[in-house]
DNA sequence: AAAATTATGTCAATAAGGCTGACATAATTT
DNA sequence: AAATTATGTCAGCCTTATTGACATAATTTT
């Protein structure tokens, strides 16, 4: 009968009054898929967390392999802005892979202060090794809901994003409009 | 000329040799889903990230105040089956949760060993201060994409999911069978 | 040519958030 | 009475991130 609205009003009276209504029965907030993005997540990362275990990796190393990957070429620079972390973060897991010959620095042609980074084979067997599972469980998801949904699936990722990095994500080999499957 | 699968074969004459071919090109993989993901939970969490550090809290706390909103009664063993930590990871954030008033322990009824957790208003607030900004994007983003795809993208986010753990999620409020809106 | 800036690397200290193992307590079940 | 269960706690460790400071080499500016 006692609602949790009524328990808020009553704020003043008890503060540590313990609230026995779910949050989402009054409001207006999407609940539903915040939490399906939430478990989604969790176990989408959890197929490669198992393999990288077996390399002594850990996920950010994963996150580097992957865009050197698929970006290969780029700068240091250019991959701290995808990552959007420090420096001295990238530092050490940059280096055990370039260590360990998952990937190599060459300076650059023009400003020879840069290192662009590439995969080696080696580095690029363990990104595909990476991806297949991801995929499959995407594939499997796509398949459980029709595959025409696609397209729906896309816009609404993409969406998620920060709009000004949207153009960034497009440009990758496979986006929008990028570069990469032209005719030559 | 020279592709990558050329190099592939190639590995054993120097396996140090940069790929200059971005994954994807060959591989049928579906990496523009797997960066999609990426970027949007990235963004999709960094919303409540910003209102959590002006409390002194991280993602950790974020997760378990959460939970115990959605659940409101539910005991450490299973909130610790939600989360899938251990018991002693949860240790630090629920007790500082609980010393600051945001959640608050009640000895089982039955089993008086059991510690059920429930939101104080003032965690019920916290609760829906950081659910708001992440709603919002979410709405936003099926907004641009046409509010009619929200199911396609609902079935695509929940089967990703392990699928043992479906049927917890659609027991929580708001879900597909869940207990919350029937007409009392 | 000298000075300033830039790209990168590195050292040191710190913090959050996870882990394992071990042990304690109280309550329940056998 | 003994075993099990739910929870809490101590101690130590790991990964990934942070900030600040400084070093080096290469490029750009003055």
């Amino acid at each position: 009968m006692e609602s949790d609205a009524t328990d808020m009003a009553n704020a003043t009276e008890n503060p540590e009054k313990p609230l026995r209504t779910p949050l989402g029965t009054d409001e207006d907030i999407d609940l539903r898929i915040i939490e399906l993005l939430f478990f989604a997540y969790r176990d989408f990362t959890s197929d490669p967390d198992e393999i990288l275990d077996g390399y002594g990796f850990g996920r950010a190393h994963h996150r580097v392999l992957h865009f050197v990957n698929r970006m290969p070429g780029l700068t240091v620079a250019e991959l701290l802005d995808v990552l959007k972390i420090t420096k001295q973060s990238l530092a050490r897991v940059l280096k055990q892979l370039v260590d360990t010959g998952y990937i190599v620095q060459v300076p650059g042609p023009q400003d020879r202060r840069q290192r662009e980074l590439y995969p080696t084979v080696r580095g690029r067997q363990l990104s595909l090794a990476l991806a297949t599972p991801q995929s499959r469980r995407i594939r499997r998801a796509l398949q459980e809901c029709g595959r025409s949904e696609r397209a729906a699936i896309e816009c609404f990722l993409r969406a998620m994003v920060n709009p000004d990095r949207r153009s960034q994500i497009d440009r990758l080999p496979g986006g929008r409009n990028g570069a990469g499957e032209e005719d030559e």
